[in-house]
RNA sequence: CGGGGUGUAGCGCAGCUGGUAGCGCGCUUGGUUCGGGACCAAGAGGCCGGGAGUUCAAGUCUCCCCACUCCGACCA
């Protein structure tokens, strides 16, 4: 039967993927403009996603001895100029505060773009003894950077992260914790967000400004298109330098701490937005859903139905699953509709034909699969389902990395794979910068990451034939 | 920041060559329905994105802003 198209109904991803996109994140109350261009609030729904990210991520930070402090907002501007690449990065995209009241301020403030300089000064002040170190800290906040051009959770001018700031007694303990973070945030795409990534360091272009290392989880979304999904950075004692961030080593001699810093952002809605969602609309992991199990009474008017239905979402309270009973008027079409809009990974439909067999209906949103179960297994039946919802949205996004994933041996090449399948073309590289502003130009690809498991596709680059240093791949990025 | 598109009720839109605003959905109330986006009835809801101008008269014409959106350049 062919439905009507109705107010909430969405654009198709085949038509046009970006408005399809846009079409989910308000029609699934994620987000919502606000009244300056470029700032979005998040909505009870979206946030409601973002707090279960930042619960589960925060869990996985404190287990490596991280913890969470809060830095100000504003960053005077000597403050930040101190280190000049950083500068030269983030200058041209800070906001500023000049005004207090009234009156002129006599050095203008810097809402932060991010909070190297912050952490440094503090350091700066508080750091004595290499007894005191590692230093882990990380905070959860806001930044703010003047983006010219936006869209909800892949570019606004605030978005909410996390970032990591890390201060080391050596460059080995440093680089350990760079590289630990990185996996730390590819575990979490892979097990909680089910969306596989490709580690990499990324190439001297692409890297954070001030870094001497920078390394990404890159992952593919439904478009083929590349997302930076979380990075992480080794300053080495660049910034401990810049700031005079300094500790009595074992040795008794004044020495500079080793660093880090990480991040990841509201970003990751947007990830999963893309990675998972369907023309029905979004389809969340039941790791992060806000809502994991909705249950739809149907034929409610009838006897016993709502007290049946009340009584499995108690059960399923009680098994500390996150659940809910949409009891309102609407038709039970209506109720579809709208929880496969909001991508809550189950429902359980129960009515009077099913309390009379003893059982109800399971119907997973990835795949629209039915299960019959009986009514005394459910807690069973419904963790089972939420893990195959799961894994079924892991198996299909790493079939979509997988299938979309060329090896190419020459720039033509690359160019052609690029135009006509799309996703991530892994080549040679000779490391020269030239050859990856020709792929820009010509194929219209950046270089997304060095990946750290190599593979040897040959001996000379693909753009320029001298001999190759790495592999890296392409694509074309969000 | 360059190029395109769009701003009229909460949402989606109509409003031709100017005459003071309408439709569908949603919302409220009442009733009938209820296993995939139900139906009937009665309501409420608008400085037509903002500002200037032309005109007796502007949603409609002119100019300037602003916002959103898509495509590039730049960046999480």
């Amino acid at each position: 039967m062919a439905k009507e198209k109705k107010v909430e109904q969405i654009t198709d991803m085949e038509v046009d993927f970006a408005q399809w996109y846009t079409d989910i994140c308000r029609k699934a109350e994620l987000v919502e403009y606000a009244s300056v261009k470029g700032f979005t609030i998040l909505r009870p729904y979206g946030y409601a996603i973002w707090e279960n990210m930042q619960q589960l991520m925060d869990a996985e930070f404190k287990k490596t001895g991280h913890v969470n402090v809060a830095m100000p907002v504003l960053i005077p501007e000597s403050l930040l100029k101190k280190e000049g690449e950083l500068v030269n990065g983030f200058a041209p995209e800070c906001a500023w505060v000049t005004m207090g009241g009234n009156e002129e301020l006599e050095e203008r403030l810097a809402f932060r773009p991010t909070s190297e300089t912050m952490f440094c000064d503090h350091w700066s002040r508080v750091l004595h003894s290499y007894r005191e170190l590692p230093m882990l800290y990380n905070q959860w906040c806001s930044v703010i950077r003047w983006e010219k051009t936006t869209r909800p959770f892949l570019r606004s001018r605030e978005f909410w992260w996390q970032e990591g700031h890390t201060i080391h007694e050596t460059a080995e303990e440093a680089q350990a914790e760079t590289e630990q973070q990185l996996n730390c945030y590819a575990d979490f795409y892979e097990n909680v967000l089910a969306i596989p990534v490709v580690r990499g360091r990324k190439t001297e272009k692409e890297k954070f400004a001030g870094a001497e290392a920078t390394y990404t989880v890159e992952c593919m979304m439904k478009d083929r298109k590349a997302l930076q999904g979380a990075t992480s950075h080794y300053f080495g004692d660049k910034f401990s330098r810049a700031y005079g961030v300094t500790f009595t080593g074992r040795d008794n001699k004044l020495q500079y701490p080793f660093q880090t810093s990480w991040g990841s952002t509201t970003r990751m809605i947007g990830a999963v937005i893309m990675a998972h969602g369907d023309n029905n609309g979004l389809v969340l992991p039941p790791k992060i859903a806000p809502i994991q199990v909705i249950i739809l009474p149907v034929a409610q008017h009838k006897p016993g139905v709502l007290e049946a239905a009340s009584a499995l979402r108690d059960r399923l309270k009680a098994a500390g699953v996150r659940v809910q009973m949409d009891d309102s008027d609407n038709s039970m079409g209506w109720k579809c509709a709208q929880y496969e809009m909001k991508g809550v990974p189950l429902r359980v439909e129960i009515g009077p034909r099913d309390m009379e067999a003893g059982q109800c209906v399971l119907v997973r949103r990835n795949d629209g699969e039915k299960t019959v179960v009986a009514l005394d297994a459910l807690e069973a039946a419904v963790t089972e389902q939420l893990e195959l919802v799961q894994k079924g949205l892991y198996e299909k996004a790493k079939k979509n990395l997988d299938e979309h994933t060329y090896a190419a041996y020459s720039l033509e090449e690359a160019k052609e794979l690029q135009e006509q399948k799309g996703g991530f073309i892994k080549t040679m590289w000779c490391g020269e910068l030239e050859c990856e502003l020709k792929m820009k130009e010509q194929a219209g690809m950046s270089s997304r990451c060095m990946p750290l498991q190599q593979e040897k596709l040959g001996e000379v680059c693909a753009c320029c034939g001298k001999p190759a240093k790495t592999m890296i791949y392409w694509g074309v990025a969000y």
